[in-house]
DNA sequence: TGATACGTGATTTTT
DNA sequence: TCACGTATCA
C-alpha cells in the first residue's frame, strides 16, 4: 500500500489498524486529514466498498475536501460512493427516506433556529406565557437543549426543577406538534428523529447497521447527546468504529456537545486502540508552546504535550491599544507591513469572539486609503436575509404546501389585503378542524369575509395550487423567477429605489443565480433537495482557505478546522475573552480558553494578539481588563509592540502592572495619544468620525469608481458615516445609483 | 388595512 | 447603535 508511506509512524497505525474500535487523538495540525484519507482509502483498497463507509464531519466543505483527497489517493470512482457528510446531512438523507415511519412526509421543511424562534414565540403568543418573565428565546434554548439530550416534554419536566420547567415543557410540546403538523423538523430534529427511527424501527436500523460496516466520525469531541447514541447505535455490532478528535478543541459545550463522549471512548469501547497524533506540522515552536502552556491550565483533559520539527519562528506579538477603534486600526497598520513583506491578503486571518467585533474592524479596512479586501464570515447570513427568507417561504410552501409558518409569512408580503381579521378566522378554524393553514383559508366562504378579502385569498390559493400542480415541471430557478414576477415582490423592491430595495435586488438576485447553479450541477434536481441544501449550509463552508485574495475575518468558532499563516486574536480582554458569561463557571472558563487554543493553533508563523483600555458595549464606554489568558503565556514567548509605546516607559510600567495581578490600574487616565512629527502613523491625525473628512480615500466626490455589477461612475455625492456610507454615482451606463459602501466592492478607477 | 413614530432589548459562540 | 415590536392614527 505505497500511499501509506506517505505517513508518520502513528499516522499510519491510525490508518490501518482496519478492525475494531480506534480512538484518533489528533492534536492541532497533526495531519488529521492526511490521516484520514489515507485510512478512508485504505479500507477500500482492502476491499471494504465504499457505499459501506459512513464517514461524519464536522462541516459540509470539510466532507467535500476528505471526498476529494481520498479520490485523488484510490481513484474517483472508487470514491464516489462514499457516504460523506456532515451528522445534519447524513441524518436529513436517512429521514428523507423514512419519515414516512414517524408520520412526516418526505418532503419535510428543514426549520432553522430563525424559524424556530418564530414559531416558539407564536405559540407564546397563542398561549399567553408570552410575557417579560420568559423570553421565547430561552424557550427555544430549552426546547433544543431538551432535544439534545433526547428527551421528550414529559421526561423534561420531570427533570428539570424550577418554576419555569413546567411551563417550558407544556410550549415544548405544542411546539413539538406545530412542527408535526407542519411536516417540518428543526435542526435537533435531524438527529433526534433517526434515533427514534431506529428505536421504532429496529428492522431500519439492522440494514443501516448492515450497510455500514465501518464508521469515521470527526470533532468527536463536539458530539451531543444525540449525535452519541446514533453512533452508539450504528456500531453496536460490528464495533468498527473510528472517532477522531481532540478534547482540547471542544468548544461546543454551550450547544449540548458533550466532551465525555471523548474521554470516555475507552470505557464504550474497552477493546479500544488508541492512537495518540502529537506531531505538529502547522505551527512555529514558539506558537505550540505558547498555546501548550495556555491549554494546561485547564484540568479536565487528556494530558498531552504537541511538539514540532519546526523552526523556533517568531515571538507572538502583543499590543494595548486604546479602543476598539484604534485596536482595528492597529491591525490594519500591521496588515499592511505583513504585505510588504511578502504575504498576501489571503494568508491573513482576524479572528474574535463575537460578530459584533467585526464592525470596527471592517471601518478601518473600508475608510482606509488603500482599503483592504476582506470576507466576514458569519454574522448575519445570505440565508437568513429578509428578502432571501421571504422569497425561499414561498418555495417551501409550494414544496411543502403543510408549512404554515412559511405559508403565515408570506401570505401578505408583499401586501395583496390578507390582514390580520382574516387570519384570525382562519386561526379559528385551524383550531377547530386541525387541517394546515392553507386549507383552513380555502374553507372560509365569502360571506364569511367579505367581499374585499374573499377576493384576494381566493386568487392568492388558486395561484399557488397552480404551482404546487405544476412544480415538478419547472426547474427550481424558474419557479423562483415566477414567484417573483407573479407576485409583485421584485416589481415592489424596483419601485422602491432605496439603498436597502437596491441591496435586496441584488441579493436575491444571487439568490436565482445560485439556484441556476444547482440546477445545472445536479441529475435530478427538485425543490426538496435545493431547499434541504440551504438549510444545511454554513458560512464554514464557504470560507477560502487556499489562494484567497482577501483577508478573512471571523469567529473563533468559524475559525476551527482552519489554518492560516498569520492569526489575529483581538479583544483579548476579560468579560469579552473569556466571555462574562463563562467567568462564574468552571467548566464555562475552560471551553473559553480551549477556544483561544484553537484560535492559537490555527496559526502557521505569526501570532498577532490585541486588546483595548475600553470598548464600547451598546451605547456605553467601559474600561477593560486584559485577558486572563494572556498572562498564562509565559513571557519570552511574547513582544510588545511598539506601537502602542506613546509614551517611553508606560509599555513597562503596564506589562509589570500586568504581570503582578493581571488587573492594570484605573484605565482612561493615561489614554491620551501622543504623536511624533513624521511618525508612521501620522495619519492618525486625521481619525476623524466623519468619514467624509478623510481626504485621502478614493470615495471623495468627483472621484471615478469602478462598480462590479454597475461598471465604471463618478460619485456625485455622498451622505452618511463609515460603513454606513451611502454614495450616489452616475454610471457611465447612464443609470444613477445609490451605493452603500459596506455593500458594494468599490475599487478606485480612473 | 396600512403607514408611521416611538420605545425597548440585544451581543456569545452555530448545525 | 440598531432592529424590531407595539401603539396610534389616517
Amino acid at each position: 500500500m505505497s500511499f501509506l508511506d506517505q505517513l508518520n509512524p502513528e499516522q499510519r497505525r491510525a490508518a490501518q489498524i482496519l478492525s475494531g474500535p480506534v480512538l484518533i487523538l489528533a492534536g492541532a495540525g497533526s495531519g488529521k486529514t492526511r490521516t484520514l484519507t489515507h485510512r478512508l482509502a485504505h479500507l477500500i483498497a482492502s476491499g471494504t466498498p465504499a457505499h459501506r463507509i459512513l464517514a461524519v464531519t464536522f462541516t459540509n466543505k470539510a466532507a467535500k475536501e476528505m471526498k476529494e483527497r481520498t479520490a485523488r489517493l484510490i481513484g474517483e470512482a472508487r470514491a464516489a460512493s462514499l457516504w460523506i457528510g456532515t451528522f445534519h446531512s447524513i441524518c436529513a438523507r436517512i429521514l428523507r427516506r423514512d419519515a414516512h415511519l414517524l408520520g412526516y412526509d418526505a418532503r419535510f421543511t428543514i426549520y432553522d433556529s430563525d424559524d424556530s424562534l418564530t414559531l416558539v414565540k407564536r405559540i407564546m403568543r397563542d398561549h399567553g406565557t408570552l410575557d417579560d418573565s420568559l423570553k421565547p428565546g430561552i424557550v427555544r434554548a430549552r426546547i433544543s437543549e431538551a432535544k439534545a439530550f433526547l428527551l421528550t416534554p414529559e421526561e423534561y419536566a420531570r427533570n428539570r426543577k424550577g418554576p419555569a420547567a413546567a411551563v417550558i415543557a407544556d410550549l415544548y410540546r405544542r411546539y413539538q406538534a406545530a412542527l408535526i403538523s407542519n411536516n417540518a423538523m428543526d435542526f435537533d430534529d435531524l438527529l433526534a428523529l433517526p434515533v427514534r427511527l431506529f428505536r421504532t424501527q429496529p428492522e431500519v436500523l439492522e440494514e443501516y447497521r448492515n450497510r455500514f460496516q465501518h464508521l469515521l466520525i470527526d470533532e468527536y469531541q463536539d458530539t451531543n447527546q444525540a449525535q452519541y447514541v446514533l453512533v452508539k447505535m450504528l456500531a453496536e455490532s460490528h464495533h468498527n468504529i473510528c472517532a477522531v478528535g481532540d478534547d482540547d478543541q471542544s468548544i461546543y459545550g454551550w450547544r449540548g456537545a458533550d466532551i465525555t463522549n471523548i474521554l470516555n471512548f475507552e470505557n464504550d469501547f474497552p477493546d479500544a486502540t488508541v492512537v495518540r497524533l502529537e506531531q505538529n506540522y502547522r505551527s512555529t515552536r514558539t506558537i505550540l508552546k505558547a498555546a501548550g502552556a495556555v491549554v494546561r491550565n485547564n484540568r479536565k483533559r487528556k494530558v498531552k504535550e504537541l511538539w514540532t520539527q519546526n523552526d523556533p519562528g517568531d515571538h507572538l506579538t502583543i499590543a494595548e491599544l486604546v479602543d476598539e477603534k484604534d485596536e482595528a486600526e492597529w491591525i490594519r497598520e500591521r496588515l499592511v507591513r505583513l504585505l510588504e513583506d511578502g504575504h498576501s491578503y489571503g494568508d491573513i486571518a482576524v479572528l474574535y469572539r463575537t460578530n459584533a467585533q467585526s464592525r470596527a474592524i471592517e471601518e478601518a479596512f473600508v475608510r482606509s486609503s488603500k482599503p483592504i479586501p476582506y470576507t466576514v464570515v458569519g454574522g448575519l447570513r445570505f440565508y437568513e436575509r429578509k428578502e432571501i427568507k421571504d422569497v425561499l417561504a414561498y418555495l417551501r410552501v409550494i414544496d411543502n404546501p403543510r408549512d404554515s409558518e412559511s405559508l403565515r409569512r408570506i401570505v401578505n408580503v408583499p401586501r395583496r389585503g390578507i390582514g390580520e381579521k382574516t387570519m384570525a378566522l382562519a386561526a379559528e378554524r385551524m383550531g377547530a378542524t386541525g387541517l394546515p393553514l392553507l386549507d383552513a383559508l380555502r374553507t372560509l366562504e365569502e360571506h364569511e369575509l367579505g367581499p374585499r378579502a374573499y377576493k384576494p385569498i381566493n386568487e392568492f390559493i388558486r395561484w399557488l395550487d397552480a404551482l404546487i400542480a405544476n412544480k415538478g415541471e419547472m426547474a427550481v430557478d424558474e419557479l423562483l423567477e415566477k414567484i417573483l414576477t407573479d407576485t409583485g415582490y421584485r416589481a415592489q423592491l424596483e419601485q422602491d429605489g432605496s439603498v436597502e430595495a437596491e441591496t435586496r435586488l441584488q441579493n436575491i438576485g444571487e439568490l436565482v443565480a445560485g439556484a441556476t447553479a444547482y440546477v445545472e450541477a445536479n441529475n435530478e434536481p427538485n425543490v426538496s433537495a435545493f431547499l434541504q441544501d440551504i438549510a444545511l449550509v454554513t458560512d464554514a463552508d464557504e470560507v477560502q482557505t487556499d489562494g484567497g485574495s482577501s483577508v478573512t475575518l471571523m469567529t473563533l468558532h468559524s475559525a476551527k478546522g482552519l489554518e492560516f499563516p498569520v492569526v489575529f486574536v483581538s479583544g483579548m480582554e476579560e468579560g469579552l475573552f473569556p466571555i462574562a458569561g463563562s467567568l462564574q463557571d468552571a467548566a464555562e472558563l475552560e471551553e473559553e480558553r480551549r477556544l483561544f487554543y484553537v484560535g492559537l493553533t490555527r496559526a502557521q508563523k505569526l501570532v498577532f494578539l490585541s486588546y483595548a483600555q475600553r470598548r464600547r458595549r451598546f451605547n456605553e464606554w467601559a474600561n477593560t481588563q486584559p485577558s486572563r489568558f494572556l498572562r498564562e503565556i509565559p513571557d519570552e514567548l511574547l513582544k510588545w509592540d511598539t506601537r502602542s509605546t506613546e509614551e517611553p516607559g508606560r509599555r513597562i510600567l503596564d506589562q509589570r502592572r500586568f504581570r503582578e495581578d493581571g488587573s492594570v490600574g484605573v484605565r482612561g487616565i493615561s489614554t491620551r495619544r501622543i504623536h511624533a512629527v513624521g511618525d508612521e502613523f501620522s495619519q492618525e491625525s486625521s481619525y476623524a468620525d466623519d468619514f467624509s473628512q478623510t481626504t485621502d480615500s478614493f470615495l471623495a466626490i468627483g472621484h471615478h469608481v469602478m462598480h462590479p455589477m454597475f461598471g465604471r461612475g463618478r460619485i456625485t455625492a455622498r451622505e452618511g458615516l463609515g460603513l454606513d456610507t451611502k454614495l450616489t454615482i452616475h454610471f457611465d451606463s447612464g443609470q444613477t445609483k445609490k451605493i452603500l459602501v459596506r455593500v458594494a466592492h468599490l475599487e478606485p478607477c480612473v
